[in-house]
DNA sequence: TTAAACCTTTGACCTAAGTCAAAAAAAAGG
DNA sequence: CCTTTTTTTTGACTTAGGTCAAAGGTTTAA
């Protein structure tokens, strides 16, 4: 219980309520505990309300009918995740999966509207969550359509640097299989980049962690999207 | 004024409310016309308001350095867009521009927040609005990522189709090439599909109107999104 | 109507990145 | 610690789709 209250209270979708307004909101909360590789819903899946992550990691995904992924979103604590429902009325767009083992907590629709509908302050910050996350997706578009996968790695290791806070050394959050899904690519491309970057003295890689040796090289590739003069 | 709180009756955003809220919401909108090929507003521009299309028609797009262009959003009358900075209180992700000439209606974020804040059915609106777009988003994606073109065009001929209502005619709403940069490609390559798709009898092509020859045909093509064998 | 501007199509060519197969390396399990 | 499984890398090959250049078509406007 204890433990539910500070993980609502550190949520960026609660902040600025009032410890009345926590409380609320913590009583209509469920807890929901998952395994590694379990499924959390499916696309096409009817949704009767919205998730937040308290620890763990949760991956949003699509699959094409051969097979191939496409990750959305990793979302770790503290990240609500499958609202779209919720307010579309719709069905889940996308599939949700807990890669590690994940405690969540569950905020059933009906409740939630409720809250929101007396608390304006509360229907902001969910917008001011939407809208980031269009944001995201404008971007995650971008780097699909305009940059060559070089520049969409970039990115994603300024991503991290900035995230981790760290100029020049970022540790890779998820196995590079399933960063060459989230990149919008396959495991062995992704491995031929890498290399290929480390030759141009972009990066070094040693498993999971890779320093940024270039940190201005890095900049221009994920700003160009592509590389334009080999040498 | 007539005009304007017939545009705001119309839109779906302002479902549900009543004669008196339509009257408030009407107050704080100001008129806004453009000219045909005109800036609305650019990415990395402050936005203090958003805006609904009452006439015309609005591409919302990103372009790379190279000047390659990605067309996020085709949108004609009744519908909002530029929201994104109005509620995450950040930049504009992207470009809008004005296709034909247009009539738009622009509501200042302050004035609007206030709106929100007292009336919480158009809270809920907004959200579903947001949430709509980022199922739209989802789906883009997963047409940039997981089908080819081919796939890409015949998502886009269906859902021509259901949106104009007719199983086997389309008018195709925008130029070929504007479509090219909406599907993530370029005109010679949209070009060459609409050919290869001609000759394998699934539509035939006659300027801006293309019937639908084979509907079965296109719509296994748009959900396995790449084609298995040729024939 | 004729020219000018623009849009679309076609052709020849190139390349980023996918496929398939197998080896190498790392992680997990007994 | 050794085996099994999973992940990652490398190699050889194919291909979707991009590039560049030029030719047709259409629309616009004089």
């Amino acid at each position: 219980m204890q433990k539910k209250i500070t993980a609502i209270a550190a949520t960026p979708l609660f902040n600025g309520l009032s410890p009345s307004q926590l409380q609320e909101i913590c009583v209509i909360a469920v807890d929901r505990f998952y395994e590694k590789e379990n499924t959390i819903f499916m696309e096409g899946d009817a949704g009767d309300g919205f998730y937040i992550v308290v620890s763990g990691k949760v991956k949003i995904y699509k699959v094409s009918l051969d097979g191939k992924e496409q990750i959305l979103h990793i979302y770790g604590p503290g990240h609500p995740f499958g609202e779209v429902p919720v307010f579309s009325g719709q069905k889940f767009p996308a599939n949700a999966l807990c890669l590690i083992q994940s405690h969540l907590l569950f905020f059933p629709r009906i409740a939630f509207i409720d809250l929101i509908t007396s608390h304006p302050s509360l229907a902001l910050n969910m917008l001011a969550v939407l809208s980031m996350r269009l944001r995201e997706f404008t971007i995650q578009i971008e780097n699909l359509s305009l940059k060559e996968v070089p520049g969409r790695l970039a990115s994603y290791l300024l991503y991290l640097s900035s995230e981790q806070d760290q100029p020049t050394k970022v540790q890779l959050p998820i196995s590079k299989g399933q960063l060459a899904s989230l990149l919008g690519t396959i495991p062995e491309t992704l491995s031929r980049i890498f290399t290929k970057m480390s030759q141009q003295g972009l990066i070094s890689v040693n498993g999971n962690e890779i320093m940024l040796q270039d940190h201005f090289g890095i900049k221009e590739l994920s700003e160009l999207g592509k590389r334009l003069g080999e040498r």
